[in-house]
DNA sequence: GTCTATATAAAGATAGAC
DNA sequence: GTCTATCTTTATATAGAC
């Protein structure tokens, strides 16, 4: 059994830094484990398999993690919560960017490159995929969300005080300039896996989601989204 | 081997009415891999179970279906072609409709009502989860979707051509539209399937999401939207 | 067409030696 | 702690009788 292992307030066994022979082995379990279920799902995974591709015997696992579930939970969950930690780009210069717009694009646009990459795909469908029987790793992944929302959710706080945007519900309107940007973009991905987006398709995507979301929040309307609007109101 | 049933444009095998005994089997067989796939995923699942479930012995699901693949395949395919072709509200109504603001709000609500349902989520789960393995169904639900916006992307032009908006790309704005409601929903459900909306936190989130839309495409803003705004700016 | 019975392989997990 | 060897169960798939 692996029973002294401590497990963060979501059930993720938290691991500790591997030094010794037997942390190595542990590391490299991970590593294998990761790989397989990633590759294969986790009742598609089989222990046998992840043995093999660490180099160690099966009890070893065993007695490491205890069993499949165990193991599952704590590579994967460990895997969700240190790539996503620092994963994607900071938004924290967009409160004072000189051009809110063009920040934003800027912003939205790589991190729709990151969110888009095959692995971090691949990593959302089995989570998606096992998540009613793992609903921690879903709390987990909610929990990362908010915490990326933050960094804009503080931006366009500020905004909304200094008068440069009208944002009564921050929150809400991070998440739907979210869902516009990033999350029409996700979900395409999501059932199509070998779609790949044209030249300057993502762009427009992201663009005019912005547009959308600074005309209703900002009270203006933005030039490159609406020159066939003025023309047919004008 | 069940290589005589044809197939259609995308490998979903198209499944003649059941009348005679082996027919009757058949659908039998149908219902209980469709319970157990969605209830273990495609992995998981096992032809002994669906055998029991459907009362009758494991070569009449091998003579019919020929593998667990094509089983999964047929069944999964076929069930989400039938939920989804007549699933959700006709948009018919929304160009004529006196109130655009009230009809897309109620739209989108009765909509949203229907995809948070427990099993569309749960085959929703499964298809994501699955779609490495099976492309096909990615592309059913690519092919439902777009179906279905296409409902909302001819009001949409009709009312662009009255003036009433101005929408230089419908489809796009259709999907924007969905992706901050509809699809913002839909993403907490994914991950969090225990996750329960409070009463009102469903309508708000529909109802600004649809504000926003009509704030960037009618040109004006909504009243309910924006009085904080207003009370700002003026 | 449908069954019983079975072939064959692989899974999760552990006993016991070192 | 880690291994070899093994237990037990269950999986997909099929042969052959009716």
């Amino acid at each position: 059994m692996a029973d002294d292992t401590d497990t963060d307030e979501l059930g993720i066994p938290v691991l500790a830094k591997p030094l010794s022979a037997s942390g190595r082995k542990r590391a490299s379990i991970t590593e294998a484990a990761i790989a397989e279920f990633v590759q294969r799902g986790y009742t598609g995974a089989s222990v046998d398999s992840i043995a093999t591709r660490a180099g160690v015997s099966k009890p070893t696992i065993y007695s490491h993690f205890g069993n499949k579930q165990r193991l599952f939970l704590a590579v994967i969950g460990g895997y969700l919560r240190d790539s996503y930690t620092d994963l994607g780009p900071r938004a924290d210069g967009i409160a004072d960017a000189p051009d809110l717009r063009t920040a934003l694009v800027d912003f939205l646009g790589a991190w729709v490159e990151v969110v888009l990459r095959e692995d971090i795909m691949t990593l959302r469908r089995l989570v998606i995929g096992e998540v009613e029987r793992f609903p921690q790793l879903g709390e987990v992944w909610a929990r990362i969300n908010i915490v990326h929302d933050d960094a804009l959710v503080r931006a366009f706080t500020a905004l909304d005080q200094r008068g440069t945007l009208q944002v009564p519900d921050p929150r809400a309107a991070v998440r739907q300039l979210i869902a516009m940007t990033i999350g029409a973009a996700q979900l395409i991905r999501t059932f199509r896996p070998a779609y790949r987006f044209d030249d300057g398709e993502l762009d427009a995507l992201v663009t005019s989601g912005v547009d959308v979301f600074l005309s209703a929040y900002a009270g203006f309307v933005v030039p490159a989204a609406v020159v066939s609007r003025r023309r047919r109101a004008g």
